[in-house]
DNA sequence: AATGAATGAGAATTCATTCAT
DNA sequence: AATGAATGAATTCTCATTCAT
């Protein structure tokens, strides 16, 4: 059973894995792991449902697998997305845009991330938190902060509250986004996120900056 | 079927149906809507399955009934919480409070929160979003940070993108917690959400405040 | 779950258990427990296939059980019918007519446990083998043959091996039959069983009487 | 489809059609046929699984071909084994030998037997029975002992219940082996085989011996 | 002769729901 | 109000078999 061969990119001219794949990902978005049914990962990617099973042996498997391969992606270009010598500022800007892109492109993230968040025995959430430390951004986050505070160009703040803060002010409302439009009445999501990546960037700049 | 009697969070004496409520949240909020099982529901809360449909006629409606009734309570609280005459400090502060206060006591809250964000058909997001709306608490805040703008102590923000800000700073440390706990490398939770009450409305304030 | 409820015998107005017991057994006479089929069972039964998971929780669990079941009945047989001041002649044919006795009633015991004797991994063969030795009757048999060299009326043969000669010719033949038959030209099956039980003892005890 | 190649039992320099039927009579005899899967019966042989459809177009007929030609071979074994100037003690030693000789050299075979012994429908009983009586040695056996009762050196016995009793005697050890060993608790089973063909050709000829 | 991928027809098992009492 | 038994409609998973190469 041939459960963790390799991918080949182009879209066109998938092979059934792949299209399983895909197929899988957006069912599983659609209604968590306990909600989706085979069947209708099978229809969607055009191949029998017994493929899945060749492929990946379970449904459980194939949750795995096809979140593993996602997120290992989506980590993937976070960690390329912030260089070393980034000042506060453009290392805050450029992560806000990563984040902004990641979601924009693949919009089955935050459900996945959602759905993972509430399970308790959810092992997405661990692999997560393992790639993004070994990427080193948070750590680095925190060193420029702290040398903002040291040098005096900062607030005396505490750094993780404040990491904390700007991580959940940008991937927050992504998170939260169907509630937080209706109780702020928010009409034009796309305007609202436009103008998000400016007006988080700046309260927490000012927020953190020495006066 | 007498489906709306009275109930009391209590857990002495408890009617049937308040066992099965009281089970049922548990499992709706450790497994969702598609995961739970009634056969579950039912054992832990040490009554017959055909109790359940006797009292709420279907896996569907339980669910709706007893986050209803969650939600219920939880957004009364929250109405509540928020003086009129509160001035921008003491309100965020109020609210900050708030907050964590309903998520410590009902632990339950975050993660059917998280489960409905990702649930496109859920109806539990318009409900709390009504809800809220209706208590006229977002409504409040916004005039808040809009006196403080034009009496020139704050500085010229967008109002709307600063609430969802100091929203997302507060809620979503709660439900991203599993995550940003890894990440953060937080040991100690309860030392991390006391601080972050102060930490949070310090940020805001110096973020939103004129100069 | 009642997996392990107490049955009551009288056969018409059977609960649902004992149909299912009975439908059970002889299917996985006829088919073995790999052979075997849940819908076929279930319909024999005249019950809901749902029915037989909600009384034995998997087919594995219903085939442990019902053949548990079975082996305890037919072994309380076998224990009871020797008695212990029986000599050598008695207790021989007691023993001959015990066996015939069960085949003839029972016939899915044969076909049970020749597919029990194929599996390595069977657990029919332990259980009964347990309940023989606890019996005592394989003890006391030898004890009777011993006796007998001892006192010179018999030859002095390896006990144990003509034991194991008596049993295999008695039960031999029930296994081998349908071969036997062929190769033997055995048309008339019940009049063969008739003179089988003394031709049995008596080839035997002439093997093993002194001269 | 090249149904009925050449083979050879010899381990070395296998075509794949041996390897798979070498495989398969494991798995058959394991499993049984109803047990028995293509799968596992083409990884253990180290062939594709449509390499055994190439071979045998069929489970059942694989199973046909794989037993046909080990009963074959089998049963040519037995056929030369009795010389026809025997007497009865050689006669029936040779068979004796023979027995237990086929049985230790081919393990599968009392496991098959068996199987098809429970099985209504299975035709490897009577193919073997077929052979057997073709071989001419039942029929051998019964005029040897029909012509010492009618020469008064035998007692005056039935014929055939002495042979049938013979037969189990040594067929039927090996068979109920797994039960016996336990019951009788033999613990040395080489050593038990080997006294056993002493032990049964003693008590058989003392049992007809005329006294 | 040989293989990896693919398939259709089952087969076991699950689960919300109902029924009789 | 309460229960154990029962059910139908899925749902996951399996497996013999075939196809394309």
């Amino acid at each position: 059973m041939p459960d963790s061969t390799p991918r080949r990119y182009p879209d066109r001219n998938k092979t059934s894995r792949e299209k399983i794949t895909t197929a899988a990902l957006t069912e599983f978005a659609d209604k968590g792991l306990a909600g989706a049914r085979i069947d209708r990962i099978a229809t969607a990617a055009g191949v029998n449902k017994a493929m899945i099973y060749y492929h990946f042996s379970s449904k459980d498997n194939l949750y795995e697998q096809v979140v593993d391969e996602f997120v290992g992606d989506l980590m993937g270009r976070i960690s390329q997305a912030i260089s070393d010598k980034a000042t506060v500022e453009t290392g805050l800007m450029q992560l806000d845009e990563v984040y902004t892109e990641l979601v924009t492109e693949y919009p089955e993230f935050p459900r996945l991330l959602l759905r993972e968040l509430a399970d308790p025995g959810g092992r997405m959430i661990g692999r997560i938190s393992r790639i993004l430390v070994k990427s080193g951004n948070p750590a680095r986050m925190q060193r420029l902060l702290r040398r903002g505070v040291a040098g005096g160009r900062l607030r005396r703040i505490n750094v993780r509250q404040a990491l904390v803060s700007f991580l959940t002010m940008n991937i927050g409302y992504f998170l939260m986004a169907p509630l937080l439009d209706k109780v702020m009445d928010i009409k034009d999501r796309k305007r609202f996120v436009k103008e998000r990546k400016k007006a988080v960037v700046d309260l927490f700049l000012n927020g953190v900056r020495a006066r």
